[in-house]
DNA sequence: GCAAAAGTGTTGCCATTACACCCATGA
DNA sequence: TCATGGGTGTAATGGCAACACTTTTGC
């Protein structure tokens, strides 16, 4: 007896990666020179086939430590990209994901090995196929979850300031906010430490670092309330 | 010179669709009795495997006309399923898609013809694979979504009354609403044209039918308004 | 007349917003 | 001393939640 399986088509599954880092108030996303056809050499997103054991979370993470050389990034998946003609060369379905890292784990000698470069978000340039759609699609998804759970963080060193951290939420959400109100509301959440030290980079002053506790996130969140930023 | 594609593993791709329908004050959902091997006889979600020149949307829509005879419904991409060893048969990856219908435009006579059932989602029982986690995700991607955009209405008829209205929300939350505030907040949006008959089904007063406006809606939205429920 | 669901306004509170000045320091 | 970015508090507002009684009508 034959399996209800058999003579279904096959697909190639990929999967790629938005990966968004912060850098210089911005957020940034690294693409590649696609090195090969079709089309060789124009921008596109990192990505990789889906193999043959692996689970699509899996091919995620193996792409992102390959392009990054990084582990344990946070990631979430985006949305299933499955028109007939989305990829110019061969059907290929493809499940987007996006990443955050800090930009300062990043290892930029892999920019040359990868023929890699941060792009601001703000100034994309066109890419491959639907590729544009996916990192759309992928900043909106972290729109979303930034505003509801503590992801930024994996966007920051361990230690940052209180305007670098607003800055990034501005940077996430492409407004604006109040400087007084921002603060406000974050330190009146008790998830950030403030150290006896100070980053002098960005200003003659000094602004106070601050370290994510997530001990004192689990409490806040145990207590009922809600990280809404 | 051969291509970049061959030689990479193809898998079969499977879209998985959780149906609700709005019945008795409850979100339900569809369910068949699986008529094949492996899991032969327990309740999964209603799906198909993607054919070869077959958009994954596309799919989804064939897999809804094939179980309800409806066209043009209400869907959404939710998630894709991965793992390795999700499908206890073969390797699968299962792409998930809600849909909504109002479930008088459903011919019951189908639930005979596929084996299948309408199951509250509050009482959900055992689904083969992962097809439980899946509802969950949907419910999850329901709920976001009704809270900010006018997809409820595609659970109910075109006439309805305001209570049925508060219900479906309720049902879609998991929470019970004040109906003072609910009608006010409903009525002040201005998306609903309140008609001069009553339903007097579940009461013996009769409560006013109100119908969805897609116009108001657009002027509602132009004005910068969000539908926040 | 009574049970059962429909319909209706007001108030208080909390969260969000708007807003302007002083501080510390390096150059 | 001045230019630059860091840091601070208050008042007004609006949105949200809480809350109870009257109406209608079939039985």
């Amino acid at each position: 007896m034959t399996s209800f399986y058999s003579e279904k088509h096959k697909f190639l599954l990929a999967v790629d990666c938005i990966i968004f880092g912060f850098h210089e108030g911005e957020l940034n996303v690294l693409l590649l020179h696609r090195s090969f056809e079709p089309e060789k050499g124009k921008l596109s997103l990192p990505g990789g086939f889906l193999k043959e054991n692996e689970s699509l979370n899996d091919a995620a993470i193996r792409v992102l430590n390959e392009l990054t050389g990084l582990e344990n990034l946070y990631m979430e998946q985006v949305h299933t990209f499955g028109d007939v003609h989305r990829d110019s060369g061969e059907r290929v379905v493809s499940v987007a994901y996006y990443a955050l890292i800090n930009i300062n784990d990043y290892d930029t000698s892999l920019l040359g090995k990868y023929n890699a470069i941060w792009v601001k978000s703000t100034d994309m340039p066109n890419l491959v196929f639907d590729h544009s759609e996916m990192v759309q699609s992928a900043r909106h998804a972290l729109c979303q979850r930034a505003a509801i759970e503590p992801v930024g963080f994996n966007l920051l060193p361990e230690k940052f300031t209180l305007p670098q951290f607003q800055t990034l939420y501005e940077a996430i959400y492409g407004e604006v906010l109040d400087k007084r109100n921002f603060r406000k509301k974050v330190l009146s959440m008790n998830v950030l430490e403030k150290l006896n030290e100070k980053d002098k980079l960005s200003s003659k002053r000094g602004a106070f670092l601050y370290r994510f506790n997530e001990e004192k996130y689990k409490e806040f969140i145990s207590k009922g309330y809600d990280f809404t930023i």
